[in-house]
DNA sequence: CCTTAACCTCAATATTACTTCAGGTTCATA
DNA sequence: TATGAACCTGAAGTAATATTGAGGTTAAGG
C-alpha cells in the first residue's frame, strides 16, 4: 500500500502526533512551552506539526531515559539548526554527549552495586556483626577508619 | 583516645545527627514526619536520638542512591522490628531487595546504551541516512518494520 | 446547518524531596 | 541570670515533569 504524496506531506494535528508518539496532547503543549518542539498554526489557531516532530519526540524520550533533564535536552536541541531537518552530524553530536552521561550514570550505579554486594556479604548493613565495623561503639570519635557505604553518614 | 561510657551512650541532638550524617536538620524533621526515623524528646520537647539513627540515615541515603523512592524506603524500614536494633538478617533482606531494583535499573540503562551505540553507529538518530530506516517517508503507515529506540514514538 | 470531537489558553493541582520562613521556646555558658 | 545558639511547629516555597480543569473556539461529517 503506497502512500499518496498528498498524504505523506500533510502536516499532523496535535492529536495525531500524540497518538503516534505515545505522549499526551498536554505533554506536547508542555514541550512546546519549554521550547523542545515547535509547531505552526492553521488559520483557526490549531497546531500543525511537520513529521519531523515525531523524530524530535523520540529523541526527547530517549534522552529522558538516559536521565537527562528536560532543560538540558532543550538546550541540546536548541543548538540544532532552526527550521530545517538536522544533519546526521548534529544527531551524532547530541547522542554522543548523552551517551557519556549515560555511561557515567551506569558506572556510578555499578559502583554502588559493588558496595552493596560487599555490605551484604560482610553483613555491614547490620549494626551488629560487620567484621569491618564491629563493635560500633569503639569507632566513635576516632578519626579515620573504615568508612563503608557513606563516608559522612557512617561517622559513628 | 578512649571514650567514656557516659559519652558513648549519650543521646544525640538533631544538630549533632545532622552534622554527623551529613543531612540538614530540616531533612531530619522531614524524615521523622515521613516515618523514616524516630526520636525521643527531652523535657524541653527537643529531639534526642539514639546512635542507631546514624545507621538509619546512612541506609536511607544508600537506598536513595539506588533510585528507591523515600516512600518505599519508609515501607521497607517499617517492616523492621520497632524499638530495637535491627538484626543482621533484617538488613540483609532490605539490601537484597534494593540490590534487585538496582540491578534492574542498571540493566535497563545498559540496554539503552546498546541501542544508543547502535544508533550512533548507523546514524539512525539522523533523519536522513540511517541504513535501516531511510528513506523515512516510505515507512509511513506500513505496519510492522524496523522500530529503533522507541517502538511507539518511532512509528513514522 | 448542526452537532460533537478535537482543539485552544491559562491556571491550578499532583508528586517527590526537600528548604525556607515566621514566630516563639529552650539550652548552655559567661 | 542574661544572652545567643540551637531548637520547636506549621505553613509556604522550590524545582522538575507533567496532568487536570474551566471556559471557550474550530473542524468535520451527516
Amino acid at each position: 500500500m503506497t502512500i499518496k504524496p498528498s498524504e505523506r506531506h500533510r502536516q499532523l494535528t496535535v492529536g495525531e502526533v500524540a497518538a503516534r508518539s505515545g505522549v499526551a496532547v498536554s505533554t506536547l503543549h508542555f514541550y512546546e512551552n519549554k521550547g523542545l518542539i515547535q509547531s505552526e498554526r492553521n488559520r483557526g489557531n490549531q497546531r500543525r506539526y511537520s513529521r519531523e516532530v515525531l523524530r524530535r519526540v523520540a529523541i526527547i524520550k530517549v534522552a529522558q531515559r538516559t536521565g537527562i533533564p528536560l532543560a538540558s535536552i532543550a538546550e541540546a536541541l536548541s543548538t540544532l539548526p532552526q527550521g530545517r531537518t538536522p544533519t546526521a552530524a548534529d544527531w551524532r553530536r547530541l547522542s554522543a554527549g548523552w551517551k557519556e552521561d549515560l555511561d557515567d550514570r551506569i558506572n556510578k550505579l555499578i559502583g554502588l552495586r559493588d558496595q552493596l554486594n560487599t555490605c551484604i556479604g560482610c553483613g555491614c548493613l547490620s549494626m551488629q556483626d560487620c567484621p569491618l565495623r564491629n563493635p560500633w561503639d569503639e569507632l566513635s570519635e576516632q578519626g579515620p577508619g573504615p568508612r563503608l557505604l557513606d563516608p559522612v553518614a557512617d561517622a559513628d
